[in-house]
DNA sequence: CGAGCATCTCTTAGGAGATGCTCGGTGCCCTAAT
């Protein structure tokens, strides 16, 4: 199959007259049938990679996908464009619908998963009997940022997909640095040699990068100029569920604007609705911590701020890549203060098992459970699953910490520097830099001309909210 | 790799100084017994 004809297929089945950019490769690819790892920027249409590859070969599509929510929109989406064979096989199921899905999954098409579910041997079993067409990993950054202290059965999916015949297999993800993709590959038992890898680009544009250093009693006034200034919606990230909650409620105080927090201890009515009005521009900002975003999007995201830098650059990048998707300007503003980076090191040393600990986990092989943080607990596990020797363990964890500590460095590095930001990045990212943007960073020049740029934007929907045009209004001016 | 607060200690009644505690975030999975 060659392009051509795979945009009559795209036409036939999607009713698009051409692909977006990045997203023919990987399905040529995997009409090959070669195991593909595909990084691309989120909205750039991931989902419609495997689709399509999935019409095109026999058999069952599996997806593992991190969320719940998120397996709920991809096969809302799919059974919008009318495709019955879809259904998510979770925990929101009953016991009797479980059952009744599991009895008829050779008639799905699409079936999405947790990595969790891949532990269950009756559903194991079932889809040995299947003819897998396309085992999927959705966002799969994830088993390199949960795996080795969240959520270990990302670790466990090479051990899964060989139970399952090594089957054919597409790993994709909007940022990926070479360590994250080694990680995939690893976890997932594919070696480098045998994966074609597409890499879309990490530089976007139009978003200017701003550092700002704020002492932390002084934040909370900073940023009320901030949002006063900048044109919305926007994000606010916070490490602090509390913080989050807190300054939504300044927000409301002390401004016009609509804002709403989000994070684990909100309800799930609450998320959703939330996110929901969000999305319709019914909010303006949101205060979340990082639960808020995977899967988000919203083309006009006009700025990212964070209160808390992130543990690594790669969060920050993902976190900051939701803002700008209609390609208009936007702006990344990260509050940065000494504190907080000696803090998240702290936690971060706090979380991870003494060598005490380990010693004596290794020889009672037992866990010791009373104390152990989830870190603690996943890492320990880990090192009595694979048996490991007491100085395997301890030079394992070792190793795992520096890496955490060496990323949060970097990020710290980042928030510091004079150097361009954009290049940090990509460097980061292992991309060469070679064009510079008008409008870069705050360490390459002055953001007020960037910030006419905005203008129009806040303008437009400033008027918006007033006299309710919507949509019409906006992209008026927006043009 | 700090900072703010609460409690403790000493020694004798109001307070100084020391010590301890606390400060973080991501999500799957239905295990049990009335």
């Amino acid at each position: 199959m060659n392009e051509e004809q795979l945009k009559i297929e795209l036409e036939k089945r999607f009713g698009y007259s051409d692909f977006k950019p990045g997203q023919v490769q990987p399905i040529l690819s995997i009409l090959e049938g070669k195991n593909t790892l595909a990084t691309l920027p989120t909205g750039t249409g991931k989902s419609l990679i495997y689709q399509l590859s999935g019409y095109l070969l026999e058999g069952i599509v599996i997806i593992i996908s991190p969320l719940l929510s998120l397996m709920q929109d991809q096969v809302a989406q799919l059974k919008y464009m009318g495709e019955k064979r879809t259904a998510a096989l979770n925990s929101m199921l009953t016991a009797e619908e479980k059952q009744f899905l599991l009895a008829r999954v050779h008639k799905m098409k699409f079936l999405f998963l947790s990595p969790e579910m891949l532990q269950n041997n009756a559903v194991m079993a079932r889809l040995k009997q299947s003819k897998i067409a396309l085992f999927v990993v959705d966002e799969a950054h994830c088993i390199s940022q949960w795996g080795l202290d969240f959520r270990s059965d990302y670790l466990s999916l090479g051990k899964s997909r060989e139970a399952l015949g090594n089957p054919l297999t597409l790993a994709v993800t909007a940022t990926a640095t070479p360590k994250v993709r080694q990680d995939i590959l690893r976890s997932l038992n594919l070696s480098p040699e045998a994966v074609a890898v597409f890499e879309g680009a990490v530089n976007r544009d139009n978003i200017y990068y701003k550092t700002v250093a704020v002492q932390p009693e002084d934040k909370n006034a900073v940023l009320l100029d901030v949002i006063k200034a900048y044109p919305t919606p926007g994000i606010i990230y916070f490490s602090s569920k509390a913080q989050a909650d807190a300054v939504t409620h300044l927000i409301k105080q002390k401004t016009d604007l609509r804002a709403e927090s989000y994070h684990a201890d909100r309800s799930n009515e609450d998320r959703i609705t939330i996110q929901h009005q969000f999305l319709q521009d019914e909010l303006d900002i949101i205060c979340a911590t990082s639960a808020f975003g995977m899967g988000i999007n919203k083309p006009n995201i006009r700025f990212v701020l964070h209160y808390h830098m992130p543990n690594s650059i790669e969060e920050y990048v993902q976190e900051v890549g939701r803002a700008g998707r209609d390609g208009n300007p936007c702006i990344a503003i990260l509050f940065y203060a000494a504190t907080d980076a000696s803090f998240k090191l702290r936690m971060l040393q706090n979380d991870f098992p003494s060598e005490a600990l380990i010693e004596q986990t290794v020889s009672s092989k037992k866990m010791a459970v009373e104390y152990a943080t989830p870190t603690e607990e996943t890492l320990l596990t880990y090192i009595l699953q694979n048996n490991l020797s007491s100085t395997e363990a301890k030079a394992f964890v070792e190793n795992r910490l520096n890496l955490k500590k060496e990323m949060l460095f970097k990020m710290k590095d980042y928030a510091e520097t004079n150097r361009c930001k954009r290049e940090i990045i990509a460097h980061y990212f292992g991309k060469e830099f070679d064009e510079k943007p008008e409008f870069c960073c705050s360490s390459c020049g002055d953001e007020e001309p960037y910030m006419e740029r905005f203008r129009p934007a806040r303008d437009a929907f400033s008027k918006k909210v007033q006299d309710g045009w919507g949509k019409i209004v906006s992209d008026l001016f927006l043009l």
